[in-house]
DNA sequence: CACATCTGGGTACGATCGTACATATACCGT
DNA sequence: ACGGTATATGTACGATCGTACCCAGATGTG
């Protein structure tokens, strides 16, 4: 579990544990990820991140505020990773290798974050809120792709990273690395 | 709302109402779509369905087994839609058309069917009994696309529909049909 | 016609939830 | 040195939840 990094205990009252809020939001997280957002209380991301319950109302305005900090950070981690990604590469040739990569081995990687992603679909399809946070995303991707490819291609390439991976990630088969590349050599061929 | 097609209401106690049980799955879907799996309780259902809250312990054996029920009759749903679309296509071209009709009427139509997709797929991305559902689905639609092309490209061009049909409805721009029908001309071009 | 049986429903219980609010503590201006 | 104030916490309340349980009444049999 979490160990709270702060020693003290004794500076009971004020100012004293400044990322204390960041520590929610990470915690909330890793509830989220566990227990979805159906089972995601203020009680359990209280005591996953070792702070008192009244903390969660003090930091945030609501369950949605706490929620939506939550999932603008994971999203924003994504996109950090994924330009990060498609920065390092110098040709087309090498973008299209960075997104097999994506595709293959970071949204694949682990559950946690599939789950988080869907949860956070889910929130975006019905809640404006959220459909920001999907938004600003996307626009990321699409501005990152759009370094190597023309700008349809780089939504395509888009939406098929989106399906490739969720694909990929539900259906328990269909591990083969190389029908990523194909797929991502015929929808880059002009 | 919805009114009780059965206008008894004296034959309270037995066997009077064959089809209680369908109407509290199609209720529980309408929960569903409107609260999302968080806000879905017995008791919203039972109001949605006109049936006493009773009945829902009586006809499921917990919230996750009408969970279950619903969605699987929601996934059945959309399969058969998808087949009988791609059934009315006589040649790969007619293919290619019918699936750019599903991605850009059926799917993208209304919010109802993205918003029970995503809570679908949240659930299967934690729990392997939802995902046996979503496994099954996919399934259907690859043996669909499979009567018109290599399964590969099958494969693939599923994967492209899920991501085209995601990335479009929670977008709120990029509504051109132009470039739906460029994706599956270029992921079907061996 | 009477009785055993089984389907269905009303209700109450225990648990859990979000959040408001009074209180306590530490910092800071004077 | 000493209030005043901002920061943080503990607690308690009202609402809502799933579900177990018991009873009502219809059904089929003798």
């Amino acid at each position: 579990m979490s160990e709270q990094p702060r020693p003290v205990g004794s500076r009971l009252g004020r100012r004293n544990d400044p990322d204390r809020r960041d520590r929610i939001i990470d915690a909330c997280l890793e509830v989220i990820a566990h227990s979805g957002v159906t089972g995601t209380s203020h009680r359990k991301v209280a005591a996953r991140a070792c702070v008192p319950l009244g903390a969660m109302t003090y930091y945030f305005d609501g369950m949605d505020d706490l929620l939506q900090a939550a999932l603008t950070r994971f999203a924003t981690g994504i996109s950090d990773r994924f330009e990060r990604r498609m920065a390092g590469a110098s040709d087309a040739d090498g973008a299209r290798e960075a997104v097999a990569a994506i595709i293959l081995d970071d949204v694949f990687g682990d559950d946690r974050e599939l789950v988080l992603s869907h949860e956070l679909y889910t929130l975006a399809a019905r809640d404006p809120a959220y459909r920001s946070i999907t938004t600003a995303w996307m626009e990321r991707s699409r501005a990152a792709l759009e370094r190597h490819f023309d700008p349809e291609t780089a939504r395509l390439l888009d939406a098929l990273i989106e399906g490739l991976s969720i694909h990929r990630a539900l259906d328990s088969r269909t591990r083969d690395p190389h029908e990523v590349r194909t797929a991502i050599a015929r929808i880059t061929a002009s």
